[in-house]
DNA sequence: AGCACGCCGACT
DNA sequence: GTCGGCGTGCTC
């Protein structure tokens, strides 16, 4: 029996529409109509246009009549059609349902209200040349060009910091506009900068275009019109950018590719490399990730000739590396230095003031101090909406980091009345009042979540430390990623090992990442620079690597661990989380999945792991627990999941249970 | 969203 | 009698 039915999201911009319309399909057009396809249908009284999102053997349940398609409409737009193709190939690939997934895919005009066009702001330069590329990336634009014309497999261009990958990009970019095709260009949002956006400007013009998260829908719509009408040609932006419905895509470019910020967290929860080789494949496309630090995943990839892997080795305009050294804090504390700061770094620092040049101080974790406890009865200070310490601010409050739950400090234990209670760990706000004390005289920015709330804050801030209004830079993992500082020459990464106190498999790997990015921002320009590296843990191989800029050696240590335990690259990882209010529901919820999963796995071949409560087990009142699998056959787990899905779905007791899917690989 | 339907006041 | 105001509800 063939299909009869199709399921129809209809063209129109309003939530309460948000789901599939069930139609008739006429004889004459039963082979054309497919999932993806676009159709012009009956609704009420008037004809419009709608998607194709799923097929029906038989006539659904319920009392509706139900109306013919008109006609298919094919080949008018090839832009709307490719997004449609994609979103229902992500529906399937990542187990969302089609509307969340045309949702992302498809820019849905949430309110139309006739607004002028903003003039574009002051005069756009006419683009011109910027500067020319050197040898070293001349190299690697030509190495690109043969790839492309031989095969067509993804690359990756690895470059230290500094080497100028971003001169390389826009080359590329250039080729591909004088083909007639456009390009999409991934970076994380913090790079955002109004130095990158200057860059581009230069270089395209108008013909470029840029998505932030600070654009309202209305906004982003219109942009996304602007790229289909051919209006523009070149995307900037983070992940979301993926989406940039070009009539002829000719390039995608991740930059930044390791950064966690490609991965989607909300449903479909995609990863922009996966969704970004789809759409290369199905536009006959090239696709482009860059990084100082790739990950693993992508470096192994092109260690295994999947990946064209291009190596840009120097800094740009013969800058040299930095030096860096290895402070370890537990000698610090046995001869008697209790500071965050040890006795080298205030030394190096105390002379870079001194010479009028500019310090970074980083350290992961915001905030003054962490897990408020009383020392006398051992009470913690917890958020009563998730499984985590508050942590103490400045400002007199106690924050939850997950949920932004606040209450006021304490100065007497709640439980014992015990003054004794404090915080044990250190966060950027308490450093940059030990920085202020142990240097008066020093003009100190600090930037963190906390400092960059307002419209353009962290853009603020940077612009401050880099025209030289303050001396020393204190921040988060945000201050190391992608800024460009010429007259920093010391860097300090204060606890370098804090992200390695995590249970996720891919610790080390993130710390790897952070020094390094950490280290690279150190002598930028003629200046050499000095990165001091503290750590209770300078025998960690992952900071050793760091510290000595030995990729290889990292690569091969983290690549045996991961071989052996099958984690990714290696083996493919399957989470399956269950959120709910009831921590009693999920529990049997999420034992039952485990149950169904022996049933259909009895020999535990996808080495099933729990249900297990998640590292932080209680965010916003919402419990999550998790159930990993892990194989080297990636089918083996869609199957898996396609099974769990269809018992959920079946089952009652699952209703107040949300089960999303995450797939490593 | 957009269109019909409906229930009210004003008008050739 | 009937034209038109927009509040309400529905679209496979």
């Amino acid at each position: 029996m063939k299909y009869e039915y199709a399921e129809v999201i209809v063209d129109i911009a309003s939530e309460k529409l948000d789901r599939p319309f069930v139609y008739h399909i006429p004889e004459e057009l039963a082979t054309e109509v497919s999932a993806g396809s676009v159709v012009r249908i009956p609704f009420g009284s008037r004809e419009i246009t709608g998607y194709v999102v799923g097929l029906k053997r038989e006539r659904p349940e319920g009392d509706f009549e139900i109306r013919d398609i008109l006609e298919i409409r094919t080949g008018t737009d090839t832009a709307e059609e490719h997004m449609l193709r994609l979103a229902v190939w992500m529906s399937g690939y990542y187990g969302s349902t089609t509307i969340q997934a045309l949702k992302t895919c498809i820019p849905i005009r949430k309110r139309v209200r006739s607004r002028k066009k903003k003039d574009a702001v002051a005069a756009v330069p006419e683009p011109g040349p910027a500067d020319t590329p050197n040898e070293a990336q001349q190299a690697a634009v030509e190495a690109v060009y043969k790839e492309w014309e031989n095969s067509n497999r993804t690359i990756l261009i690895n470059g230290v910091t500094g080497s100028g990958k971003t001169l390389v990009y826009t080359e590329l970019i250039d080729r591909i506009l004088g083909e007639g095709r456009q390009a999409i260009v991934l970076i994380p949002e913090i790079a955002l900068t109004r130095q990158t956006v200057a860059r581009f400007i230069r270089r395209f013009g108008n013909r470029v275009s840029f998505l932030h998260s600070r654009l309202s829908n209305g906004e982003r719509y219109d942009q996304m019109k602007a790229a289909r009408n051919g209006d523009i040609s070149v995307m900037v932006g983070p992940r979301s950018a993926l989406f940039t419905p070009f009539p002829k895509l000719g390039l995608i470019i991740i930059d930044e590719e390791h950064e966690t910020s490609y991965h989607s967290e909300s449903m479909p929860r995609y990863q922009a490399h996966e969704v970004a080789e789809f759409r290369v494949r199905e536009e006959d496309a090239h696709l482009v990730l860059g990084s100082a630090t790739p990950s693993l995943e992508s470096a192994w990839r092109a260690r295994q000739g999947e990946y064209l892997e291009i190596r840009l080795p120097n800094r740009y305009g013969n800058a040299v590396l930095p030096e860096t050294r290895i402070i370890d804090m537990r000698a610090e504390l046995a001869s008697g230095n209790r500071s965050i700061l040890s006795e080298a770094l205030q030394k190096e620092i105390a002379d870079r003031l001194e010479k009028k040049e500019q310090v970074m101080l980083f350290l992961n974790r915001r905030g003054y101090s962490g897990a408020v406890s009383c020392r006398s009865c051992g009470e913690k200070i917890g958020c009563p909406h998730c499984d985590v310490s508050l942590v103490r601010h400045r400002n007199g409050k106690l924050i939850c980091h997950y949920c932004g739950y606040e209450r006021d400090d304490v100065t007497l234990c709640p439980n014992c009345g015990s003054p004794y209670i404090g915080g044990m760990s250190v966060g950027t706000e308490m450093v940059e009042e030990i920085v202020r004390n142990t240097f008066p005289k020093s003009r100190v920015l600090r930037m963190d979540s906390d400092t960059t709330k307002g419209k353009d804050g962290h853009v603020k801030i940077l612009e401050r430390f880099a025209s030289g209004k303050a001396d020393i830079l204190i921040g988060t993992q945000m201050i190391v990623k992608g800024h460009d500082f010429p007259n920093v020459t010391l860097v300090g990464v204060l606890l370098a090992d804090l992200s390695l106190n995590s249970d996720d498999y891919r610790a080390s790997e993130r710390t790897y990442g952070l020094i390094t990015q950490a280290v690279g921002r150190a002598g930028r320009a003629q200046k050499k620079g000095l990165a001091l590296i503290q750590t209770y843990q300078p025998e960690h191989f992952a900071v050793k690597a760091a510290a000595a800029q030995d990729y290889e050696a990292f690569y091969k240590e983290e690549t045996e661990f991961r071989s052996l335990m099958a984690y990714p690259p290696c083996g493919q990882m399957c989470a399956i989380f269950g959120f709910a209010e009831d921590e009693e529901k999920l529990t049997e919820a999420m034992g039952h999945i485990r149950s169904f999963l022996k049933k259909i796995d009895p020999e535990n071949v996808l080495y099933a792991i729990g249900p297990a409560p998640m590292s932080v087990g209680k965010v916003a009142d919402r419990y999550r627990q998790v159930i990993y699998l892990r194989n080297r056959d990636r089918d083996k787990l869609v199957k898996a999941r396609e099974l769990t899905e269809e018992y959920v779905a079946i089952n009652s007791g699952f209703s107040e249970i949300s089960i999303q899917y995450d797939f490593h690989c």
